[in-house]
DNA sequence: AAAATTCATATCTAATGGATATGGCAATGG
DNA sequence: CCATTGCCATATCCATTAGATATGAATTTT
């Protein structure tokens, strides 16, 4: 059987005139016959009746008529569905972001933007150390990521760089820095006796930017002995909170300064080196998925506009 | 595009190996990666990645590999569904029954059986007087009908004898001859001088063999005016009732007697001739319809059970 | 570096889908 | 009632194409 037949048997059944069903599938009438009596014989089912003027159909033929007529919508769809996936306007993604990624408003816009394009697609969003994503990438329980550390490129994965954004200090409120304007800026030096607050293993985001950005300043920043406490939750929200509670400062990309925490203030630095942040987007190197170089796209459009300024 | 390329695609999605999916349908590499590539071509999407150790499945692959499953296993249930209506166990019937038909067992028994063999079968029952049933049965409203009237033999029905049961006399519970033990019979002499009640109009039902039993017993039946209600709901309950209202008598057949009603009393008729109700069966003659033939051997099956006796 | 594995390409053969010609049968119409 | 027409079936032939064979190219394994 083939879809061939289906399509013969429909026209047939519609016309109820085989010489009239062969014009309009654009042959001859006797093949036609043949065709027919093929599916007949096939399904060893007899599916019309020949009447003298014209076939009409059986029960069998009516019930045929049917499923046959789905079974093309069946596969219509099946075309359908197959060419919007290689588009990459379907399947899965899941995308890796660290705790700070989000709130750069490159990433929701980003993610929005690719959500609209492909409404089909099913989003997961895993939030991950930077180091974590990379080890998920490579076992493929992750398809694209954001990330901040430098880690990761080669091995396997593309790291592209997409934008770089200046640190703040965030404070305790009751910090005498600040209790300047917010508007005022703290020199690097101003810091250097103070207890940094890192959060993450070494290598991990920020850490590394951190160290460098103080040791640049002519300082080895001193780092406040938090027991255990870096291992469990390396999240910004708890270093923030540590921050809030007055056990020491930390650096900050610019775009955390959204999030307003009881008791934190931020200031900008100034002086000849700021520490920076970046923000890259890691993938397995020859991923041939359409839904990850869809995504990659929408990323990379939306870093555009970010560049631009 | 053609089945069989569905069936190679899965072939080779399963196998993730042209070689040994060829090997698997029975055919040589060459080809199989030829129909492969005529697939791709005309989706016009990529489904495999060529690898050194055999291929791998895209996105669109992946997406393309469940839907082509699903429509094959649709084709097969059309398969199914076919073959079964073919052997008459899946379609629609309509049955029409007099208000008479289903009192006598072989009715609802036929109806009982063909169900349990046939489930898949959406019947309906229509009550109709005997000559609407064949009205019907000609306009296909309906396929088969159990009837009791003569009428309709030819004109493209066919219709078969089923079986033959003794009329009995529908008295009031306060006539005279009820007064009598249940068994005792009646001569149907004795019912000369009563007014007899009759449904349906002439050449319908049993009103032609009442009047032709009493003609054999040598008397003209007086038939009581009714006005119009012998024309509205010419029900055998009706009738009944007005017997039991004390109105007149009636022959029913021997199966009614099932039938309880207030003030209703039966009699078995004696003497040498005695009326007798026909169960007929009529449908289409030549009708196609694997179901109705599959419905007509139930009843016939069940016929020869009475016939027996 | 050689051998093996596997897919792609090129050419050829054979199966078969489809065309042409014709026959048979029933309905239609003078 | 016979001739005509309309349609489907059968028989034969041709052309397309699915599939076989032989070979090449690329990569992996030994």
């Amino acid at each position: 059987m083939e879809l061939r037949h289906l399509r013969y048997f429909i026209a047939v059944a519609e016309e109820l005139h085989i010489t009239r069903a062969a014009e309009r599938l654009g042959m001859q009438q006797p093949p036609l016959s043949q065709q027919i009596k093929t599916i007949e014989l096939e399904l060893d089912v007899q599916l019309f009746l020949r009447k003298a003027r014209g076939v009409e159909l059986t029960d069998a033929g009516r019930a045929f008529l049917e499923e046959a007529r789905a079974t093309l919508k069946h596969l219509d769809r099946a075309f359908e569905t197959t060419r919007r996936a290689s588009r990459g306007e379907q399947g899965r993604l899941c995308v890796g972001v660290t705790s700070t990624t989000p709130f750069h408003p490159l990433v929701p816009r980003a993610i929005r933007a690719f959500r609209e394009a492909c409404p089909m697609v099913s989003l997961t969003l895993e939030e991950c150390l930077s180091n974590e994503s990379v080890d998920r990438l490579r076992n493929e329980q992750m398809d694209v990521a954001f990330i901040r550390a430098n880690s990761g490129d080669g091995h396997g994965l593309v790291v592209t760089f997409l934008l770089e954004e200046l640190m703040v200090v965030a404070l305790p409120s009751a910090h005498i820095l600040a209790q300047s304007k917010p508007e005022t800026t703290v020199s690097l030096e101003r810091l250097a006796s103070e207890t940094f607050i890192l959060y993450g293993p070494p290598g991990t985001g920020m850490y590394d930017s951190t160290i460098a950005a103080c040791q640049a300043a002519g300082f080895s920043p001193r780092i406040g002995n938090l027991g255990a406490s870096t291992q469990l939750a390396p999240r910004i929200t708890s270093t923030l909170s540590l921050v809030g509670a007055g056990l020491g400062i930390t650096f900050v990309p610019w775009s955390l300064q959204r999030m307003n925490m009881e008791g934190v203030a931020y200031r900008a630095i100034k002086g000849p080196i700021r520490p920076k942040a970046t923000l890259k987007l890691a993938s397995r190197r020859g991923d041939q998925s359409a839904v990850v170089k869809q995504f990659i796209n929408f990323v990379r459009k939306e870093a555009k506009d970010f560049a631009a300024r």
